[in-house]
RNA sequence: CGGGGUGUAGCGCAGUCCGGUUAGCGCACCUGCUUUGGGAGCAGGGGGUCACAGGUUCGAAUCCUGUUACCCCGACCA
């Protein structure tokens, strides 16, 4: 199964068909019959669904409650702001006809030309229009704000090139859509939510991110200012993880949102737009995994703990799975997600195999020989390290150790995140750097387009981000010579 | 949309140049036996509209024409 996997290493340039065997053998998910679209399998949605849950929760411990829009957008709304359209317009799916009917030439169904819509629908590629268009109806009164609602949906947007996870057609995410009374709300707000990304991503998926501004160029269309997370995958490149909007009154106006102040006079509404998707599941993916396959975090692992026995005939097989009953029981009760492996179909060192290439945190492994001395083999998938122990205080031990590993993959992907920012501060240094260590890179920049595009058509690298915790720093731009007065960070990305 | 490539069993492929037994191999699957402390071995078995549609031929997976789908490289990727 996983032996092709061995072949490759992180920094080979086939890292990509790499990731893409990983993501199919270890079963999350795979191509689907329709072009650019991924069936998640039950063990990727496994896992999607423990990000959901968290993330859900952090956004209703931050005020927001759950809404749904439609899948489908008329096209007018759709164009109502400038900058929105013209970002999107180059990859939205659009529903033309309501029905079909059987072939006149008797080849199955065609489309039936009388059904052709008025008004074409657009097939959400994000929802700040429709969104905006409804919130016009609930909002009157600055007694009305803020809105702060949150939605889980898929949306579609026809990437020319997709990749599983990274870059789907279609995908799942959630988009938050808050309205403001004040521009200095919103802009708290959109700040807000980007560090409640950043917690979950270092909390719970154990992946290092760098918060910062977007610059002009890679910011949302639409927006006046766009938050990232940044994370950094093992070969080399950024991943853009989430991202948080200040739109500011474009969506108001471009709706024509307006409320009632205290004071009697109608102002525009200030908006903010925030997401993730299942693009955090490649981000896990990257980040974490070895040449064995998956590293999963303990908190977002779907198993904790995979028991396999090692036996000869059925009474070896009662005996140590009833030993493993009982410890299953134990640790289920603590909380922990248990797997006893009993197909006879396949060995034990297949199981094993199998269980690293889905990355559970833990594997307990029984035979013959822990049978007589009591004891029971523990494997962590984050080390790799085998150890024999005694099952007396094993349950409690095996706690504390998802916690362990937890962190220490948190500590794995920060030392190497810190390894790769370099600062450079000579256009050659810089182009030397990108191809032969990658990472992000640390320069001036003078500030403008003209100057990120440049950069980007010699090299591919593009401004990741403006850290928010960049320090003043007077210098020269790496690129053009002209003064700059602090770093940002450039990389190439996916 | 430009350049290249591929459609043969669930998956991965050979066979196509140069037409000719019943279309083959590996993995997976099913049955049985032996195995089991790191991806088992042997034996037997099931599974095919050779992408689709025409054409040439005594005969087509193979040659010709058309269609279609997918993959890779570029362009695209708030």
């Amino acid at each position: 199964m996983a032996k092709e996997l061995k072949d490759l290493t992180k920094s080979d340039e086939n890292y990509s068909q790499w990731y893409n065997d990983l993501v199919v053998k270890a079963g999350l998910a795979e191509n689907s019959a329709v072009r650019g679209c991924m069936v998640i399998k039950p063990y990727g949605y496994a896992i999607w669904e423990k990000m959901h849950d968290a993330l859900d929760k952090m956004f209703k411990e931050t005020g927001h409650q759950n809404a749904y829009f439609p899948l489908f957008i008329p096209k007018s709304f759709f164009s109502k702001e400038a900058h929105h359209v013209e970002g999107f317009a180059k990859e939205c799916a659009v529903v033309t006809h309501y029905r079909l009917k059987n072939d006149p030439e008797g080849k199955g169904v065609v489309v039936d030309p009388d059904a052709k819509l008025e008004e074409e629908l657009i097939v959400r590629p994000t929802s700040e229009t429709i969104i905006w268009n409804t919130y016009k109806n609930w909002i009157q009164s600055y007694r009305d704000l803020p809105i702060l609602c949150n939605q889980w949906a898929n949306v579609v947007r026809w990437e020319m090139r997709t990749r599983l996870f990274l870059r789907t057609a279609e995908f799942l995410w959630q988009e938050g859509h808050t309205a403001h009374a004040t521009r200095e709300e919103a802009i708290a707000e959109a700040e807000k939510m980007i560090h409640v990304y950043q917690r979950f991503a270092e909390e719970w998926m154990s992946l290092p991110v760098i918060v910062g501004h977007k610059s002009p160029n890679e910011r949302f269309a639409g927006a006046e200012d766009t938050l990232t997370i940044e994370a950094l995958m093992q070969d080399g490149k950024a991943l853009q993880s989430g991202t948080s909007h200040f739109l500011g009154q474009n969506f108001a106006k471009a709706f024509d949102v307006q409320y009632v102040n205290k004071e009697g006079k109608l102002e525009y509404v200030w908006a903010t737009s925030w997401g993730v998707s299942t693009r955090l599941m490649g981000a896990l993916i990257m980040a974490h995994s070895d040449n064995n396959g998956l590293v999963l975090p303990p908190k977002l692992a779907p198993i904790h703990v995979a028991m396999v026995p090692i036996y000869k005939g059925p009474e070896q097989m009662a005996a140590i799975l009833e030993k493993f009953d009982a410890l299953a029981a134990e640790l289920r009760a603590k909380g922990l997600s248990v797997k006893i492996d009993d197909r006879d179909n396949v060995r034990s060192g297949f199981k094993f195999a199998e269980y690293e290439l889905k990355g559970v945190p833990v594997r307990l492994a029984m035979g013959p020989r822990d049978l007589e001395n009591g004891t029971i083999e523990l494997v962590r998938r984050d080390t790799l390290e085998k150890e024999t122990v005694s099952l007396e205080g094993l349950a409690d031990r095996i706690v504390a150790l998802m916690d362990e590993i937890q962190k220490n993959i948190y500590r794995k992907a920060v030392a190497f995140r810190d390894s790769m920012i370099t600062r450079v501060d000579t256009w050659e240094e810089f182009q030397r750097v990108l191809d032969e260590k990658g990472g992000f890179i640390s320069a001036h920049w003078d500030g403008t387009i003209e100057t990120e595009v440049a950069i980007k058509e010699a090299t591919k690298a593009t401004i990741r981000c403006i850290p928010i915790d960049a320090v003043d720093e007077e210098g020269v731009c790496i690129y053009s010579g002209r003064p700059s007065h602090r770093r940002v960070l450039f990389a190439r990305s996916y």
